[in-house]
DNA sequence: CAGTTATTGTCAAACATTTAACAACTCTCA
DNA sequence: TGAGAGTTGTTAAATGTTTGACAATAACTG
């Protein structure tokens, strides 16, 4: 019955989301295609294929109102309801993600950080405390966790993987270096930066 | 006349790499592309296509020596030489990052940080100094600098691109949510984080 | 060392994505 | 209010990517 929509539209969506909230703070009420293409660097063609494939926001002769375009995006994004966010490995860079997403505003909060290392439980960054890893099973229990960020040495994550998806998480933000196995109703999303590094690497060494 | 390989297979080829480094730490010295198929999930076909893009490192009956496809992919993504990182916006990710590329050991090396911060300047994160902004220029002429990791606010992030690229630098790793526009010679690897969440999010209400 | 098995490199087919083209429709302005 | 300009949604063509198939060849086995 639904078609699934690619990846590759997928992967497009949150930069159509940015560009029309800029136009938005902008006071820009309209924009067609062919304008937002201009500004984006795509074809107009891509622009109006993707949006349909979520139905018809645009009308003919006018374009697209670039306040209903930016909401209902962020409805197919999902980003109209809050996300509760947890994160294993409070270390330099789990710590700036907390503060990364504290401050995307309005659709995500940190509510929680656990760590193994005794000396960062009870402290708080960007406001939110530090746990033993210990507590995770029971803070699952109490709270309502949609997201849980990995921010850990690879050798540990696939365990810890596996362990918070028998405890019921059901979406994992990847930052360990490394492919995670899991069941097929959790859903990864990594962020592999050494891969990101080396392909920069690779394209500086074409020019 | 030579052919222009495609994002999509250099996307892939960090990925192997990884797998190719984790055989060679245990000590297998030989594999063929099913089996290496099997272990990373993806079809033997397409292993054998990516790898043909840059020449025969197999052998027809024998698979692949790990330990040679391991060093020519290397070579291939430019590892095999070091690149020397700065990193722009010493913040929280700024950090993060600093201490994640000097991780990544024997080809990147972060060889100074700056940011406008009177306060931060002066300290050393992970052992590398951090400079006032307006030290970059001396130090650029200074120093060989191959890439500069831009982890500030995206309102500086074009400015100091524009910058940066006057100066003399070709390569951005960029992860201030914004697209920079630089000429044809500037390479941009761009590491939205939002978007990648934002993806995830959408992943979730899919299922 | 000959026969059998394994495995690559490569060609072609299948599939997916992107771009171009245009009919249908709406808006604007005289 | 009607003609012309503008713009979408959608179909079809072009392009790009992935998969399957297999000839060529190397390695292994007895």
């Amino acid at each position: 019955m639904e078609r699934e929509i690619s990846q590759a539209v997928i992967r497009r969506m949150p930069r159509y989301y940015r560009y029309l909230g800029e136009l938005l703070d902008s006071n820009v009420e309209r924009i067609s295609s062919n304008e937002l293409s201009k500004l984006m660097h795509v074809t107009a063609s891509q622009i109006r294929q993707d949006l349909n494939n979520f139905g018809g926001f645009g009308q003919q002769g006018y374009g697209y109102n670039v306040k209903f375009l930016h909401d209902e995006i962020g409805k197919i994004l999902g980003l109209n309801q809050m996300h509760n966010v947890i994160l294993i490995g409070a270390g330099n860079l789990g710590q700036a993600i907390a503060n990364y997403v504290n401050f995307e505003r309005l659709s995500f909060r940190m509510i929680g950080l656990f760590d193994v290392n005794e000396e960062k439980v009870g402290r708080t960054v960007s406001g939110v405390e530090v746990h033993h890893m210990s507590e995770l099973s029971d803070f699952l229990k109490k709270n309502k966790v949609d997201i849980a960020a990995l921010t850990l040495p690879k050798d540990n994550a696939e365990k810890v993987a596996q362990e918070l998806v028998e405890m019921g998480i059901t979406a994992i933000w990847n930052f360990a270096h490394v492919d995670l196995e899991v069941p097929d109703n959790v859903v990864v999303q990594n962020v592999h930066l050494s891969d990101s590094l080396m392909q920069l690497s690779y394209n500086i060494t074409q020019i």
